[in-house]
DNA sequence: AATGAATGAGCCTTCATTCAT
DNA sequence: CATGAATGAAGGCTCATTCAT
């Protein structure tokens, strides 16, 4: 293996090239965001991100080994905005239950604005377990998920339940939330002629008055 | 409008191959199913199914006139096959609480042993808009679905719920029991560490004592 | 699975279809042929065959499974070639000296003239292992192989030789046209400045001695 | 002829550079055939080659045309192995015949032992005629090639034979040899049951006899 | 000398659908 | 009604090679 001493110029140009290897793999993933919010997940062929990226489709395997681990990168991001989102709908300063509140609108919103990355988080749900994502990166994902409701366990906390409650709390009102979500995107929602909003409004409620309420 | 007169032997002919080729699409959409529930929605193609049911692919095209018509007929039997559940879950007289208990987990058990119906049911999410359902079908499904749910209301209503009421109640159970089952699906409710089916009973646990809680 | 009777005329019409197929198969392998004639093995493509034979590429897989099925359906038919100028070379009542002059030749000549046949014959020694052809096939190619060899076998015992001496002196000679005609067709023979045919006769000479010679 | 004076220092970094150049071709060539003797040459990629030199791709081109190229420096190599195998192989003052079996034995072990580096002595076979190699270099190879086997006609004149007759007899011993090496690898002689070794010591003990023999 | 992108052509294969028979 | 071909488009991916830096 060739191992040779660099000058600070090398250096310097190697830094810059990796920043700008960077800035195109932001690219393409913003390409590729666009297509799967356009076409969905299934109509989105690695062609057409190349395409819109400018690049030929060969070009993308500079940058990603595979399809899938566009997916994952593209999911990594996703959940990173979903968690500046969440940070920043409210103060930490802020009392428990407005804080509740307010983070619980704020993953629903991202959601309901950007379906199209809920269902790249479910994504695996189509095929069997194999789902092309590493171990590692599926825990490093998950993790990030975890970390975006961590705010609503905590304000739960605030407001006097257990931790274990407060995780109870959490993962229920998650699901309220993806059901909520899902019937809304398809429509479904309109079967029972309601508001997902509205309901999400009283589920709210009385998950507040269940925490601070009794006493 | 011609009505061209034919003998009674012709006219039973036609019926019988009516009921002949009302068996065989039955036939096709077994096979269809059963490719879902080992394949995968995606995983499947037009002829794999016709494998399975014994044709070749052209031949499916006699009795569907694509494949997402076969994805509409598929869903339709598979509400079908809801309904029976629920409405085999419950007795009528039996008090309003324990139709409400039975219903939700009949509903709930339905979609845990058959993610891939559920799937089906979501299938529309994936793509854009323009769903392959007709209108008329899309209206009769969600009727169908909506005929799942109604013992729920229903109950509700017994127990001294506005019709208003059980509706939204009803609407929102849904909602949880979805994003539950998308949970418990995705393997993404073990980040939480909880049990769909533990959250489940909490949440109905509540709504029960909402309802006839107060007095 | 339907299973409807059929016809007279419905029995006829398959047979001809199936007919039909088998001819057009013969098509198909008739352009890889001469595709591999004048691009090789490994330069030509499936597109390559598909555009000879008037068919897209994906028609090619009505008749066959894979590429490395046609591979194996062209070396099948090319060992028949080969056994039919085996047996066209020599009448069995001729002397079994005779016999094995005409044998040998016949069958050196045959991969003299299509030199690409002797490459699929050995394609498998590219890569590892897995060849692609399933052991059955492979079975069965080996047996057609052997079976064009055999006239040299018979005729050796017919001169005197004992079974067991006649399988070693076949699988020699074998040895020594392949290597010639390896030596030939890659001109590495001329860095001897020596002619393959005369190398062959001389070796059947030395051959033809020992066997009625000495004693 | 302009002849720029330069410095005694720079002709010797040019020297040295060279010479490094030199190293550097050779790890890559090493690498090469790590990767050949693995994954077989149709297996093997330039991306591949490079990555176990501890190179990217286009780094390659500093030291190699193409990848013909390569293959040609690759045989080259090995041509210069098999030759330093079978000079060690035999004393030059062992009698005539001992030589004779030794060098025999010492090229077909060699191939035995590198069936790729046959491989790639016979790749210009599959191809069309334009090998890739420059007429110089392919000389080249073919006289290490005929420098490998000229112990054997040395051994054959010691032992009598005419010059003539010894050309003719090593090449015939060559072509078996190839031919047992192919049967041998591609398993084909496994049809016959029976052994290289075994063949080509037989054939060694005729042409031993015949040599020596009759007087 | 070496990098890291990028190209452009190509690979084998799969698919829903159509249609003459 | 059913078949068996055939289409045409697309799928993800690999490759040797080039070239600005």
């Amino acid at each position: 293996m060739p191992q040779r001493s660099e000058g600070v110029g090398q250096a310097r140009r190697r830094r810059g090239a990796r920043a700008v290897s960077e800035v195109r793999r932001g690219l393409i993933l913003e390409a590729a965001r666009e297509a799967f919010a356009e076409l969905g997940l299934a109509g989105t062929s690695l062609r057409e991100i190349a395409r819109r990226a400018g690049y030929t489709p060969g070009a993308l395997y500079s940058y990603f080994a595979s399809k899938e681990e566009i997916y994952g990168a593209l999911l990594g991001e996703s959940l990173e905005r979903l968690n500046a989102c969440v940070v920043a709908a409210v103060a930490n300063e802020a009392p428990p239950l407005e804080r509740l509140y307010g983070t619980a609108r704020a993953f629903y919103d991202f959601y309901r604005e950007h379906p199209r990355e809920l269902d790249l988080g479910f994504y695996l749900f189509n095929g069997v377990r194999p789902m092309g994502l590493t171990p590692a990166l599926n825990d490093r994902l998950n993790r990030r998920l975890h970390d975006a409701l961590r705010p609503i366990e905590h304000a739960l906390v605030a407001a006097g339940r257990s931790p274990a409650e407060a995780v109870r709390d959490t993962t229920s009102l998650f699901a309220q939330m993806v059901g909520l979500l899902i019937l809304h995107h398809t429509g479904r929602i309109r079967i029972f002629d309601q508001q997902a909003e509205s309901l999400l409004a009283t589920y709210l409620d009385t998950l507040a008055s269940r925490v601070s309420g009794v006493r």
